[in-house]
DNA sequence: TGCTTATATGCACAAATTAGCATGTAATAT
DNA sequence: ATATTACATGCTAATTTGTGCATATAAGCA
């Protein structure tokens, strides 16, 4: 476990959106998903996914498409502990990623990603339906 | 409270260093102090230092010619809880610096420090006495 | 096979971070 | 007041990190 990486990881505010994703949702999302809710490129949810692999912080596996991602959640160690603290804290700070990360997962079907990245312009017509 | 900086601030090891004689010492500690259990130059404690107290992260309070630090306890917050879990997680890690500082906090006299930084030479033969 | 879409990554550049050295400031003591 | 000592800080070079663009890879489908 290696403290240096893992608090390098946080210390980004990106990183610590798509952390809060994972925290308040409790799902593990894939990466289109996030670029929904985040409002934020492709590309830079990619490369900060691959940060927080690094650091250990999440686990990703390819189903189809779709690559999803879930935090790394051992029974009773030392990042339970800091998730569980972070949850709490960061609850409300971020809370329109929360509720764009609510609209877009409520496209999903059977609790499967089947769309992938929205256009901007129809991020609000998808979401009506 | 800003997360971002204090994860900042957590992801280098030479300040974990730091932050961990705190941990497992429950101490005040003053900076020459810090420079001999760490074996790093003054300049280095002091900006790391610096780092920590720009983060809320630890309060200073000069002491006639000495500068005492001390972890930022608040009652139960989130800094609370992280310092617990790394307390416990740093345990160990960090020994050698640990016994260091043990050795040198016990040339204080009434809880207090008497003398500067010690000359790498003369540290063994102090710390006889 | 070829096309579309989801995700990953190489490259370039700007910004932030770090370490080392030198020097500045503050307090004590002679 | 001057010297000494504890601590702080300005400057520079070197390294790391974040962002954006373009492009590559991988899977599904016609």
């Amino acid at each position: 476990m290696d403290y240096v990486t893992i608090f390098k990881a946080l210390g980004d505010e990106t990183r610590l959106r798509i952390l809060n994703l994972f925290l308040q949702s409790d799902e593990r999302i894939c990466v289109c998903e996030m670029v929904d809710a985040l409002n934020l490129p492709q590309y830079t949810i990619s490369k900060q996914l691959n940060i927080f692999r690094s650091a250990d912080l999440i686990k990703s596996g390819r189903q189809g498409t779709w690559v999803y991602n879930q935090l790394n959640q051992e029974p009773t160690g030392f990042l339970s502990g800091l998730f569980e603290l972070l949850k709490k804290q960061l609850s409300g700070k971020y809370s329109e990623d929360i509720e764009q990360l609510n609209k877009r997962l409520a496209l999903r079907e059977k609790g499967v990603c089947i769309v992938g990245v929205i256009p901007k312009e129809e991020l609000e017509e998808a979401y009506r339906q």
